[in-house]
DNA sequence: AGAGTAAATGTAAGGGCTTACAAAATAGGA
DNA sequence: TCCTATTTTGTAAGCCCTTACATTTACTCT
């Protein structure tokens, strides 16, 4: 079933069918209404294809994150779905599995799709040269904006999470309470959010006239398991840091599972804070203190951010978004004794 | 740029441009080659929207899933893009909030999309009369795969997870472990999982003759938080059973918040067996005892269900697959004393 | 009634690709 | 060299819409 079948058992021509269907005021309301009989009859919809092409515009926008499972990714996608949906667009997303070869072919495919805009969180901060696939982006002129990780050198459109400050803000809140000795679980220090929490965590403790000793700072990737191994290192130290500031949520998981294991508790044996929230840790009734940015408003701000490009495209002037972070103070950052 | 330019440059028909890009072997190797010089410097990218025009073929499938953001699904989309990865096809994912009118909306916008097949979980297990937007599929002969939900009196494809024999073989368990006093915590009984894995429940007990008490039955909703009322109202009875079947992970996370309020702990003060794995509770070395499918390989299934049923529209044989549950015995089943 | 204007509808040219079919170029063989 | 078979390339119709522009129809007012 298409336009022109409808056309002809209305005894319309095709046009007069795609103004009722595009809801253009100039049709007859008679002529409407019978029209629009004849669709609901049939069950006619209309190809979204050939809307597409005929209007040289895709209504679709892409989506490139680098694990959908993640809870922190999924729920970025949620607040970019909330925002998109409520525009009629689509959403076409992909998944990179941090791997740079599925990231090229996603965008490969996105650029295909014609693409009215992009929000990435990309997999590496730099590119070899000519592999960057978002310059193609730009050289068609479709808005991109870059979610939570940043690309070197890069002057695109962005919304980031301010790990620095962030960083600093949690780590202060130690000091405040008298902690002098501090540990630090950090990220991956090739990747950016891992390096700029640590230089938060320096830039504290410097401000503080508190010595940066390298033996506190424990470089970790993220996940659980590394906050586990190193949680198990600082605990088991002779002479143990009155507190320690983790990175992100999978570390401080498995810091808790190490204190666990060693029948230690916070803040009684070490204070702990921690770089996002740790929801889970209420059930067993843990206070834990974090600094944190909303994950949800990242994936709102930067769909709001490309709509905006999207639709002022040329007087649009580029872009850069900071969320601050927001601290929750729970008591795991005491000092006790 | 378009191929009727690359065409011009190479001084070639459009027609030999699109056999090169299509990969088709009627082609001289110089004039392949010229020919991809071109695109390769001008960076022509093809469009998929003229391509699928003209194909009448879209090489998209659609996925709806309730929330993007539940772990619950993200997995099992991952478990989908997985498979759908490996053949060029692209996803359309929508989140439906479980609310039937976006579900709808969804619906309507991959029908205008064309495409190849769809991968839901539906919201609501029956529909009002004409509303059921999948019937639409049906009629247009595209491809649908329900997971993990199905829709009442229809017949359509799925991979559904075994409910009521994973709940039986829970519950079981227990029974095996000398429990007669059995409660349990059902998802809400309007929900077909929900109803299912009471069944497991009734059957297990029945078939050891232990009778079905009406008191040990406690229907929550899938959420953390009913899962900590009824849970507080379980171990505060006067007679506490001797142990409980849970019917998810977000139920007994609220459990075990409440067992942990009241300083509780399994399997001392009740045996407690859930269905869906929960592996948070190893960071505090709870060893809980469940019985669950892997939603991933949900994902695998229904997406090469899919698959299957593209590839041989015609000679296809509708089908249900039923995904077993393991065991996964960890000692909270215990009864002691 | 007829002119003038506004409203309603139609015509036809795209949009960027695929592909059946036709045509041209090349190769092989006598 | 010429003819045939094969390979390579080109032509043009079609995919299903949108939309500028042209045309027709319906009103309004003298």
């Amino acid at each position: 079933m298409k336009m022109s079948d409808i056309a002809e058992k209305a005894g319309v021509s095709i046009a007069t069918v795609s103004r009722v269907i595009n809801e253009d005021k100039n049709v007859k309301d008679s002529t409407r209404e019978k029209i629009l009989k004849i669709i609901e009859e049939y069950d006619y919809t209309p190809s979204a294809i050939a809307r597409n092409l005929s209007r040289k515009d895709n209504n679709t926008i892409g989506v490139v994150v680098p694990d959908i499972s993640n809870p922190y990714f999924s729920e970025m996608v949620e607040g970019i779905s909330e925002v998109i949906d409520k525009e009629n667009l689509n959403i076409l997303i992909y998944n990179t599995n941090d791997k740079i070869e599925k990231e090229q072919k996603s965008l490969q495919m996105l650029l295909e799709q014609r693409i009215k805009g992009l929000v990435i969180t990309v997999t590496s901060e730099s590119y070899e040269k000519g592999k960057n696939y978002l310059d193609k982006f730009v050289k068609e002129k479709i808005p991109v904006v870059l979610a939570d990780r940043d690309i070197k050198y890069s002057s695109m459109d962005c919304v980031f999470i301010d790990n620095i400050g962030g960083a600093y803000k949690g780590v202060s809140v130690l000091i405040e309470n008298d902690h002098k000795d501090i540990a630090i679980i950090t990220g991956p220090l090739k990747s950016k959010p891992g390096r700029d929490r640590l230089r938060g965590y320096r830039n504290a403790l410097s401000e503080n006239g508190i010595e940066v000793i390298d033996e506190n700072i424990y470089e970790g990737d993220f996940q659980m398991e590394s906050g586990y191994k190193l949680g198990k290192e600082i605990l088991n130290r002779k002479k143990r840091p009155t507190s320690v500031f983790i990175s992100n949520n999978q570390m401080t998981l498995g810091f808790f599972k190490a204190m666990n294991e060693m029948k230690l508790s916070t803040p009684k044996d070490i204070a702990v804070l921690s770089f996002d929230r740790v929801e889970i840790l209420d059930i067993f009734d843990i206070k834990l203190t974090t600094v944190s940015a909303s994950v949800r408003e990242l994936g709102v701000r930067s769909a709001e951010m490309l709509l905006e490009k999207i639709r002022n495209k040329d007087k649009y002037i580029s872009q850069k978004m900071i969320l601050q972070t927001n601290l929750d103070i729970k008591g795991s950052e005491k000092k006790l004794s």
